[in-house]
DNA sequence: TTATTAATCCGAAACGTTTCGGATCGCTTT
DNA sequence: AAAGCGATCCGAAACGTTTCGGATTAATAA
């Protein structure tokens, strides 16, 4: 392994002036530095990056932690993110490190790592209102980013989408086209998303001068098929009216709510309109479905990039002020959605 | 943070002492090994890793590059394997570092993290017979565990499942129950486990005193349902005889042959038999199959442990003879097989 | 002429470990 | 009494960078 002293051997120039020439700074001589890029590439050199940690602290290694049972989604989100924040990192030339951790050990898992002092900044993904995770990094002031809102007074950047716009968008289009009994399936209670969704669903609902019916919305800590197919039939068959359009807090419910709508014999979009947020997974594309499904869409796959690029900005020592990134969701009208038709 | 000197200082004792205190060394006293180590954890002391790599040339990182495709199958198998070994390495005090990469850049990548010289070595999955990976990393002498045989010479670790084995258990059931005309739905026909299953069918066929017929045998490059399905219709409805019986390559391959019966109008068992192997996706159940079914199980997940054992012997200078692990394949009969009813 | 300045360069210390090659001391052998 | 030995300890160098605080030289300003 070819190192400074090599080069700095070579050309008979000192360490420091290999050093900094390397590096840009400008007192050295633009010949000089010339030569010595070129002895760098002949020599094929590449920074001892331990050595250079050791003295400027950085460690070029940023991690995320997730939990063993993988939380409120399937595994296809985690390996989307996951693939993303990879090859974002690595244009920064920053490997990325992935723990996982049983479920009860996560802090844990935060605490050896922040003791290790290993790891320049951590992406923390579905951060809570209150959020364990969160203040630990804070308390030891270790750079992080959050992917959805924590209402701690932490300052750290956050990247999200607009929960509470892209529902108000769903329920006005819903509105617009005559529905009055709107339910809506989500995810787990206790996320962020999940409450500003709510707000904006009762916003809209009240806007509209409808009622708000408690058994219209179902949560649940995993967002899957099963969710969205147990919660509709239930709306669906219990003794009450029965819901003419469901909002979905991502595709996959909806998919659940299809596969129910067929087996109670409904038809979508005549008998029952279906919305959904869509987070463009590959395995679960809303224009695959049939109908077509309307959604609010924001790719999960384009959140690496900003969550990446904030991350690196705070861990250059930016002002955190500045590091907040909030994306609008798109509103694609498709097949799933129409007027009500009958009047119960 | 605090340092060796820290403790050191703390205790008017070397630095060399404490050191070879906490490193379990057997020249330090019994009793000043106890005071340091209480000094240590009063201290909250975490060795420096940066400082401990510089000297000993170990980094405690190890890498698996993905291509950004996915490769042969879906994202749910390598999620299942990432988590594994991330929780494995974690087990050895490694951190697991993730790289994806564009396809046609994997080698590049490779080739940039060796020259930075960061990682103590690399998983290889889905090793080719012959990998350029394998080969590059050989080349440069960096330790590397192989998941699938690579028929090069090169002395690295491996960790496999015995493929032929369950191919052949899988074709005797079937002969067995009076099958004889058995189909092989498999994946890419360029990858060892391939090759060693082809070479157990055609065995089994042989030794069954059954013919080799090319259309009943159908690769591809990702194993998925839609190859399934494709192929067990075109299988089905061509000319000839249609198989009674499909050996799949995994269990989404099933799904699909399940599919297609279903559009096709046959009945697992009764009118066609379906066997597969089992990487225990929790996604894909094969007793939540309907009918259940029979697989050669080997579960994905019990692969991380030996991957990363092995790795950890390598990388700590065993000798690699003693380094390749093959993994027998459980066989479980349910209820997707049954002896041939009508004779063609 | 002398003092200033800008452009280049460099020595040495520092980062926090590990490890080599002794040093010290009290005991046991000769 | 000298030599040898085992049990403990330690100084200093080394790993490969970065960076602080000058040093040197030649050109410019006074």
């Amino acid at each position: 392994m070819t190192t400074l002293k090599d080069i700095s051997r070579k050309l008979s120039i000192s360490v420091t002036t290999v050093s900094r020439a390397l590096n840009g700074y400008s007192d050295v001589n633009e010949e000089t530095r010339k030569r010595i890029h070129q002895a760098a590439v002949e020599l094929n050199y590449r920074p001892n990056q331990f050595a250079r940690k050791l003295v400027t602290g950085r460690s070029g290694l940023a991690a995320m932690v997730l939990p063993d049972d993988f939380g409120i989604t399937t595994r296809a989100i985690w390996f989307e993110i996951l693939a993303g924040l990879s090859v974002e990192f690595a244009k920064h030339d920053i490997d990325f490190v992935l723990k996982v951790s049983p479920t009860d050990q996560i802090v844990n898992t935060y605490q050896r790592l922040i003791e290790r002092n290993a790891m320049d900044g951590f992406v923390v993904i579905a951060a809570l209102p209150k959020d364990e995770r969160v203040s630990l990094l804070a308390r030891n002031d270790v750079p992080m980013v959050l992917h959805g809102r924590s209402e701690q007074v932490v300052e750290c950047p956050v990247f999200d989408i607009n929960n509470y716009e892209l529902m108000l968008q769903s329920m006005q289009h819903l509105l617009e086209i005559g529905h009055k009994r709107i339910a809506f399936i989500g995810g787990p209670a206790n996320h962020g998303f999940m409450i500003d969704r709510t707000r904006a669903y009762r916003a809209a609902l009240a806007g509209g001068g409808l009622p708000f019916n408690p058994d219209y919305i179902a949560c649940g800590e995993r967002m899957t098929e099963e969710l969205g197919m147990v919660n509709s039939i239930r709306m669906c068959s219990s003794g009450g009216e029965a819901p003419t359009a469901f909002v979905c807090g991502n595709t996959m419910i909806a998919k659940g709510i299809y596969s129910a709508m067929q087996v109670l014999g409904r038809n979508i979009p005549e008998d029952v309109s279906v919305v959904a947020h869509d987070d463009a997974l590959p395995e679960y594309r809303a224009v695959d479905f049939r109908p077509a499904l309307t959604v609010t869409r924001a790719p999960l796959r384009d959140s690496s990039r900003p969550l990446v690029d904030l991350l690196v900005r705070r861990i250059r020592g930016e002002a955190v002020e500045s590091l907040t990134e909030i994306q609008q969701a798109e509103f694609l009208v498709r097949s799933s959605t129409s007027a009500v038709k009958s009047i119960a």
